[in-house]
DNA sequence: TTTAAATTTGACTAATATTGACTATTGATA
DNA sequence: TATCAATAGTCAATATTAGTCAAATTTAAA
């Protein structure tokens, strides 16, 4: 029915791990092994599925014994976890990245529900809408700092 | 039996499995080649029949794995009080008119203070900081638009 | 009948995933 | 120290989807 892609597998399984532990740690060519790809696209997965803005932290060795850590993020106690966030945001940011990070944040229960859905309506590409791109990113860059601001100082 | 256009079949069908599931994916050209239409055919079918106040939410995913996801949505019991903000709101408000808003859609409950106070710091003047004060007024309105559309409907 | 709206079509565009050749790093060993 | 083996990383080419837009056509309305 969903997922007939093999990244989307991947990433379920990893998850599927992570369910139960916050950390998990992982051997590039056995991974592609266990699911027949090539080693690159492990990277891939990692790459497009748990960087920061989806909050996690990847670490990892090259290398005899070398692997590949993920980490969930702990938004309540890595109280720079939201310096780290202001600086991707950066001057600039697609929808697509600012979705993945309203995601995380309420997947780490520092949204709720309702307050992420209010804030996608409002970064969505349709509301901002503005004639150039570029602005519109730089609008929601600004709409996101100032939202992740108050999050630091909220709690 | 009026206007068996394709356009007309393929939403019929479409409805028909939404009349027991709450959300199907599609595969575009599978859809295009079981209907003998051309694959932007199925755009023009969702886009005319199943946006948002048709009741639907669609989302959708480019490149391998790619699908289309329509999915129903619940509106809320009185949301046709929404529709009437909505066109109170226009093609332009004030930051003063929006805050008036705002605020009685928390009194009324509608909104938590932290949902409130999350919206009146992004329709702030100085998060939007347009030079041009007749587009920040149009932007505030689409963003308190689609607000309100979002309130029509809950998960 | 004339005009406007809706539908159909396809060329072009954009996003996402897959693959593999090449590169970089690390630790062990000669 | 120099080299090798065993890892992981990068990047670009290709494949696989869906989206956009506007011209052409058909249908409905005035």
């Amino acid at each position: 029915m969903q997922s007939q892609n093999i990244s989307d597998i991947i990433e379920k399984y990893l998850k599927s791990i992570l369910a139960e532990s916050d950390e998990i740690e992982i051997k590039r060519s056995e991974m592609a092994q266990l699911f027949n790809c090539v080693p690159s696209q492990i990277n891939y997965v990692i790459n497009t599925r748990f960087n920061v803005q989806n909050g996690y932290i990847v670490r990892s060795k090259r290398g005899g014994g070398g692997y590949i850590r993920i980490e969930k993020i702990n938004f309540v106690d890595d109280y720079d976890v939201f310096d780290e966030l202001i600086s991707i945001v950066g001057e600039s940011i697609s929808f697509k990245d600012a979705f993945q990070m309203i995601k995380s944040l309420f997947q780490a229960e520092v949204l709720t529900r309702s307050e992420a859905n209010l804030i996608l309506a409002i970064i969505d590409k349709k509301t901002l809408n503005l004639a150039d791109c570029k602005l519109e990113n730089m609008l929601r860059a600004r709409i996101m700092k100032n939202i992740l601001n108050r999050l630091k100082y909220d709690d």
